[in-house]
DNA sequence: CACGCCAACTCGTATAGACGAGTTGCTGAG
DNA sequence: CTCAGCAACTCGTCTATACGAGTTGGCGTG
């Protein structure tokens, strides 16, 4: 066990009233800002901290449970707690899903994903029927049954996206959007060929943090919340035909909307 | 101390593979989802906790610990664990910022919070010059200065918003712009009165865990994310006039665009 | 009755120790 | 040289204990 090179970290000032497990993460978090610990890097052992700053483990521990949660670094069980690097970012334009940019055969996720020198993936894609959330069915004119489908998206094999298309199923059963693959163009082609010209979307962003399944499925690191995007299409007689309820993950995504002045 | 009611937190099973901190978490959890606690309903004691499932406090501890990343759950020093309630969310139009909703008098945010029953405010006003930052300076046109215009907003008391405004300083210095009260109609409103009339924004959204110092200015309870929007302002010469960087409480907020299908 | 104070509760901070489990690299046997 | 296995490191889980500090309600004194 080697010492830490002196001044790296700086020592806890006792007399402070800030608790010292606060202190450690401070001292921690500056050394990360100001690129002492660079992206990926290991931070000191947990034993080497103990021995630096003079103080047990379990404080040494909540300091870091700390950085964990402000996404700030992440420990790997018998490797150490490393800076967590910064992915690189899926950036979504508000018109990808313009009747202009629809692209005859790949999927505006492959389409982008392949530009950016990636390699897409689309994952555990279910359709089926089934009652709806009231939530949904409020959205889509309240229908008795909608069809749902569900997919995830993944980036040279990372999860990043969930998603899980609800409509009517009065709309949607027997055509090909309740198909697996819908064919080209996906369910928003086959839509207008059904007469359901669309006019506008809705979509709704939140934030917040993960469930215990979303952690899961999109493996998240703690300290990454999600974006949850609900989008709603509307045709041109005004009727809902789709809503798609997408939770990303946050640090993979930036999103991008243009807006007229007027 | 009473003895928690038999049947609503269940046993650990000690041949589970899985922690037992988080076999605690996950009862908990489940209780909340059922609404066995409610929004605002205190969790049993942590001695109760203790007691009950025979392990030891910081065992306890740490199963809240996570409830309380996952923003479920938050502590209160000296009373006890509370099931998180839901704020009230404001919901942001996309075109709040569009011409025919500008007011001549009120400001969009004092409007709309008038509106849901609120009573709004503004904070720690504070126009200055500034240096840019690289990314400020890029969206902007690489102006050597700008004039950056901060302030908080607040809905009954509690601090949901912090925005910065930046203007290239060879456009709004000398203009009412690099006022405080920049006068009826906003700074959008002066700038067209200045022969910028503008023509569409751009804006960029994210959300990330909050640095320690957002959690103070944003008085955020732990396990909740901050929405990042980054909005341009372009004026009909294609020229970028205003960027304004805006971090909001995400549990506080819903963003809603209406997009064109075509 | 009014009020101050204290007891008993709450969570917050910190220590010290133990054992388990994943990872890595070295060492020694073949 | 190869490779199995071990040693030494990493973080993960859990116990037991102690004291501090904020909150609340009741009791007793004035």
């Amino acid at each position: 066990m080697a010492a830490l090179p002196s001044g790296v970290l700086g020592v806890i000032d006792s007399t402070s009233d800030r608790a010292v497990f606060r202190q450690i993460a401070d001292r921690l978090r500056e050394a990360i800002d100001k690129g002492r610990f660079k992206e990926g890097a290991k931070l000191p052992s947990e034993s080497e901290l103990v021995e630096h700053f003079g103080v047990s483990r379990m404080t040494v521990r909540n300091s870091l449970s700390i950085l964990q949660s402000e996404g700030l670094v992440s420990s790997e069980h018998g490797k150490g707690v490393f800076v967590r690097p910064r992915p690189p970012v899926r950036r979504l334009a508000s018109d990808r899903f313009a009747r202009r940019h629809r692209e005859q055969g790949k999927s505006a996720f492959t389409v982008e994903a392949e530009a950016a020198g990636s390699r897409p993936e689309v994952d555990s894609l279910k359709v089926r029927e089934e009652r709806p959330t009231s939530d949904i069915s409020a959205r889509l004119g309240q229908p008795r049954k909608v069809l749902a489908r569900r997919r995830r998206y993944l980036l040279d094999g990372r999860p990043v996206e969930f998603a899980v298309s609800y409509l009517p199923l009065d709309l949607a059963r027997d055509t090909p959007i309740a198909e697996p693959n819908p064919g080209p163009g996906g369910i928003y082609a086959r839509l207008e060929e059904l007469g359901h010209r669309l006019d506008h979307f809705d979509e709704e962003v939140r934030a917040r943090m993960p469930s215990p399944d979303e952690v899961k499925t999109l493996r998240l690191a703690s300290g990454v919340p999600v974006i949850q995007l609900v989008r709603t299409a509307y045709d041109t007689e005004g009727r809902a035909v789709e809503v798609c309820d997408t939770v990303m993950s946050a640090d993979a995504y930036v999103l991008a909307y243009q807006l007229p002045a007027n």
